[in-house]
DNA sequence: ATTTTCCCCTGCCGGC
DNA sequence: TGCCGGCAGGGGAAAA
């Protein structure tokens, strides 16, 4: 699934390749995949305009145009992004939802199994602070966010670290894989209360999502299922794995088998010897909700 | 205000 | 071999 890493690495490859280019067509295969009601008033707004930049925040990227409007863009489970130097070939995206040509002849197509994924429009001169705000916090490597900046989001919360970290209101980029190994890191359980963590852990944690980030990046993201990267190759970081997916294999640190549960509605994997189980930890969730049973009724 | 639950989607996998 | 239930999970709305 594409978290900060994955999507930073799009980003840095599609900003040489783009910035500067015009958007002479997008073809839109799949409607379902352009928030709003009006795909051809998005088509419209985009077609013609000049890349200027190339913009991550969180998960979203945001192709930004010489219109002052920002073509944005999630790809939320299974959504892809693979710029090539010309026209992708029939069935080289085997779920194909919209295609962006440009005027060099080079091409982005957006593939997305699970139809999640959307593009959207966010008119020139939207104030972005308030635009994110509630939804997007903290970008973890920007300077601002420091030790002493995530003890204070932190704080007070009962909610468990798993849950917090995964909340992108707070901190930003950060999904299952990438929390379960910054945990896993920090030697931090995940279902320790959010607010229960002294001080050295929150500097051990911090530590920790920034390096497990930049080394993701580095790695230029992970490729555990569908993620390949701007280019269409399969990124590095799932070899640099230590507890994500590793449920029944040895510790890397201490040998003591990994074991995985579900915690914050997530699969979620931790060494109970590296990351021991304190007080102060949110109880296990009970069984699975039941299957709700949907009752149609005739029109 | 915070936390939890439900829903959206569909490819894939394990079980029978 | 083929069918089928259940799982996967980011984010946003709704509920608690």
């Amino acid at each position: 699934m594409p978290e900060l890493p994955e999507v930073e690495t799009i980003r840095a490859q599609l900003a040489p390749r783009l910035t500067g280019a015009v958007v002479v067509g997008i073809e839109i295969a799949d409607p379902l995949i352009v928030a709003g009601d009006d795909p051809a008033a998005f088509a419209a707004t985009v077609c013609g305009r000049t890349v200027t930049e190339i913009v991550r925040r969180g998960k979203y990227l945001l192709i930004v145009l010489d219109s002052g409007d920002a073509l944005a863009l999630h790809l939320r489970m299974t959504g892809r992004l693979h710029w090539r130097p010309g026209p992708a070939g029939p069935g080289e995206e085997r779920f194909l939802r919209a295609t962006i040509t440009f005027g060099n002849g080079s091409t982005v197509t957006f593939g997305d199994a699970r139809r999640f994924g959307r593009m959207w429009i966010i008119p020139g001169g939207t104030p972005m602070e308030p635009y994110w705000r509630g939804r997007v916090g903290f970008e973890p490597l920007a300077r601002d966010f420091t030790a002493k900046r995530l003890a204070r989001l932190l704080a007070g919360r009962t909610a468990s670290i798993k849950a917090t970290l995964l909340n992108q209101a707070i901190v930003a980029g950060l999904g299952n894989m990438y929390v379960d190994e910054s945990l896993f890191a920090a030697g931090l359980h995940p279902r320790r209360a959010a607010g229960s963590l002294s001080p050295a852990e929150v500097r051990r944690l911090h530590r920790a999502i920034r390096d497990r980030l930049r080394v993701a990046i580095d790695a230029g993201g992970a490729s555990i299922d569908t993620y390949r990267d701007g280019l269409g190759r399969p990124g590095r970081m799932q070899t640099l794995l230590r507890v994500h997916l590793h449920e029944g294999q040895p510790c890397p640190r201490c040998g003591t088998i990994i074991v995985k549960d579900v915690v914050a509605q997530r699969g979620t994997y931790w060494c109970p010897h590296c990351q021991p189980d304190p007080s102060g930890t949110v109880p296990p969730e009970r069984s699975r909700r039941p299957r709700r049973i949907r009752h149609e009724v005739a029109a």
